[in-house]
RNA sequence: GGCCAAGUAGCUCAGUUGGUAGAGCAGAGGACUGAAAAUCCUUGUGUCGGCGGUUCGAUUCCGUCCUUGGCCA
């Protein structure tokens, strides 16, 4: 049996600095960086994600950057072959692999695997969607609970996203979702170690996030959206424009909120989804805290 | 200086015909299989501005003081 190749991975919440320290490692080590980040993905969507800068960019290679249009659907099921690919092709150059990012969803799919399912099918959406918006979520969980119990007792009646895609698979295939899930096995051409930033102080990571918001607006995040909804076909419900800080920025275009409560509101939604990203952290059991990780490059 | 209104959870406010109070937001914890920066679940004790009075009992009624707005001087 062969000895696979070490891919690292480099997890923490958003503002936790890991981009920051990434760039350090890859100044030390040979390393390239592949981006774990759903936002990321989207062309032209750059002071609000906070990509590294074009600088940075050509001084370290960066993967899964700027690979989607902000009027595409990235997935995660995306996300896993195309890290695969990135990763295969990082180990054939003679480099190494430093995943980074925040999308623990992501980082799941790669590490734990996606079953054999169906991928999203839009027309199939906008049916369940409408049949919603008669008849209300509930009424549907009630459906599904018909068709797949096992999976409705999972799924929060009103957990709307989740009902409507175990609804998607049950139509797309004829079978119930909770008998496609069998808990995949990853099987990956390399090996995968993992390292978690958890930020000590929770009152200081706020701190940062607001002052990254700030910045982000000074930087002209209202006018980056603006040019963006001139130049694609753009509507408030694509997971592009759904993202902290675009999805605010929408609003306040739209003159629904005031230029205080865009800020207000942005800094909150970005102190949550830090809030759910320390929560896959600590339930994620098998990674090393971030600290361990230089020691683990120079040794790679 | 006078008159009026308001002072209740971190914020915005509701409420108690007198028996020490509850919503939204924020915060905290959790879930998570192709939208995941998404979607959802759980979670509300705070000198009810201070001091006095009436009362068995006051956050609620009365007096007074303080603070903040507004109007009048």
């Amino acid at each position: 049996m062969s000895k696979l190749p070490v891919a690292f991975a480099l997890l923490g919440p958003t503002a936790s600095g890991k981009s920051g320290f990434a760039l350090a490692l890859a100044a030390e080590f040979p390393v390239e960086i592949v981006s774990v980040d759903s936002a990321q993905v989207y062309r032209g969507m750059d002071v609000g994600t906070g990509k590294p800068s074009a600088a940075e960019r050509s001084r370290v290679p960066h993967h899964l950057i700027d690979v989607a249009e902000p009027t595409e659907r990235y997935s995660a099921g995306r996300f896993r072959a195309d890290a695969i690919a990135a990763v295969e092709e990082i180990v054939a150059r003679g480099r190494i692999p430093l995943l980074v990012g925040g999308t623990m969803l992501y980082y799941r799919a790669l590490a734990v695997g996606l079953d054999e399912l169906p991928a999203a099918d839009p027309a199939i959406r906008a049916g369940i969607e409408a049949e919603a918006r008669r008849r209300g979520w509930p009424a549907l969980h009630a459906e599904l609970a018909r068709a797949d119990p096992q999976a409705a007792a999972r799924i929060a009646p009103r957990d709307a996203q989740r009902i409507q895609r175990a609804l998607e698979v049950i139509r797309a295939t004829g079978a119930p979702l909770s008998g496609l899930q069998r808990g995949a096995a990853p099987r990956l051409p390399f090996e995968l170690r993992g390292f978690a930033l958890i930020p000590a102080d929770r009152a200081e990571l706020h701190r940062r996030i607001a002052a990254r918001f700030d910045a982000m607006l000074a930087a002209g995040l209202v006018e980056e959206l603006r040019e963006l909804r001139r130049r694609y076909a753009l509507d408030p419900s694509l997971p592009s424009m759904r993202a902290v800080g675009y999805r605010q920025a929408w609003r306040y275009l739209e003159g629904e909120i005031s230029a205080e409560e865009l800020r207000e509101q942005a800094i909150a939604a970005t102190r949550q989804l830090a809030k759910r990203q320390l929560t896959w952290l600590r339930a994620m059991k098998d990674l090393a805290p971030a600290d361990e990780l230089r020691r683990a490059l120079s040794r790679a």
